[in-house]
DNA sequence: GTCTATAAGTAGATAGAC
DNA sequence: GTCTATCTACTTATAGAC
């Protein structure tokens, strides 16, 4: 396909050079104020090779979307199977599959950044622009999980559980997104860049919200 | 000031209506694909009108977000004094106090577009560029706030209550700016934008959140 | 596949008249 | 305060040689 049939490139190719620049350039500058000259002139590469390879700008964001994701979603599946190798997993344990491989991701502090700008662009693009794209991302990984978490939550209606859900998700993006506002507010001391420390805090601060009782329940 | 002291004018001055044109462009379009030019013809002012009034396209964002989030947050605060009018409130009721003023802000379908879009450019912008701009936007909210729910949840230490607030603004950011995707994704049958619905929902996760017992206590 | 050269259009900002 | 006219810079994209 793109690789060179021939052994006398040991450098990465074209392609994957300029992914490389483009993730660390929409991480340091955002997606609008870095333009393909400055791009590929980083990447050592042609300004026409972007379109060659990916066809426009918008394209090559989603590639490098498309390159950070897949692995998260692959490792997410995977933690989701080999704890339900027993019987159903517990509560705790979805929680930890669906929410420690991306944290894990975005570690160092540059992938924060990258995962940071990207996840903004994805919110403040239009909604029809982005819904097929975060669908062909994500669909897989809601078809397990969902179900999952409605196994494990007996108590609650399937509505119930897709809120919950949602709420998880709204954690999630925040520690992964916005983790430097909390150092910053906290004086350092609480740091969700350490992910020893957030991954506990959130599957605990989830289970609990989780298995509230049903809203039929609370008496108001 | 900005008020011609004459009484000729009936409709909003040029420097509201730009205001009212930019809220509601950026929020179809986004920021940068929202040029001056299309958005001083929509204002029916001058394009120069912006840079007299504004300074900068960047600065005029900024008085945009201004607008709609200091009403939010004096009624915040306003509920909070309420709740506390006899003696120490309840957790539900600061929980309630945080989220319902910005949920009822966006209860239209327009308005959670202009929430949606600010929110994701100001996170997708870079860290320094936004942490002064947040810090005056919300700095008087966290001051007496967090406080409250550090008072309300005597078990957990301060950073804890900083992590867990932390986690109730990722569950509300992701309610006001991804709504659109929970509807969607239930087919309709759960909807962020009927906020009847949503703040209990909110209000009850996050308390129950919050109440779970502190990291040191939790057996591993 | 990669390059040069250039097309064709847009942007934000400003000077200075009124 | 508002306008016209313009400046300066930069953008994505493409045609066509190699």
């Amino acid at each position: 396909m793109r690789l060179t049939p021939g052994d006398l490139q040991n450098r990465p190719d074209t392609r994957d050079r300029i992914l490389d620049v483009a993730e660390r350039m929409f991480a340091q500058q955002g997606f609008d104020l870095t333009s393909l000259r400055a791009l590929t002139a980083g990447a050592d590469v042609n300004l026409a090779a972007v379109h060659y390879h990916f066809g426009s700008k918008e394209r090559l964001f989603e590639a490098v979307l498309v390159r950070l994701v897949e692995p998260v979603n692959a490792e997410r599946l995977a933690r989701l199977d080999a704890a339900g190798a027993q019987g159903a997993p517990a509560l705790e344990a979805i929680i930890e599959a669906f929410v420690a491989p991306p944290l894990h991701a975005v570690a160092d502090a540059r992938r924060a950044d990258v995962a940071r700008v990207l996840m903004g662009r994805v919110m403040s693009s239009p909604d029809e622009q982005m819904r097929s794209l975060l669908l062909k991302l994500f669909g897989s990984v809601l078809d397990r999980f969902i179900p999952a978490f409605a196994h494990a939550l007996p108590h609650l209606s399937r509505e119930e559980v897709l809120w919950r859900f949602f709420f998880m998700i709204g954690v999630l993006v925040q520690t992964m997104s916005c983790g430097h506002h909390l150092r910053s507010v906290s004086g350092g001391s609480c740091d969700p860049a350490r992910v020893e420390d957030a991954i506990p805090r959130i599957v605990q601060f989830v289970a609990a919200g989780m298995r509230a009782p049903a809203p039929a329940e609370v008496p108001r």
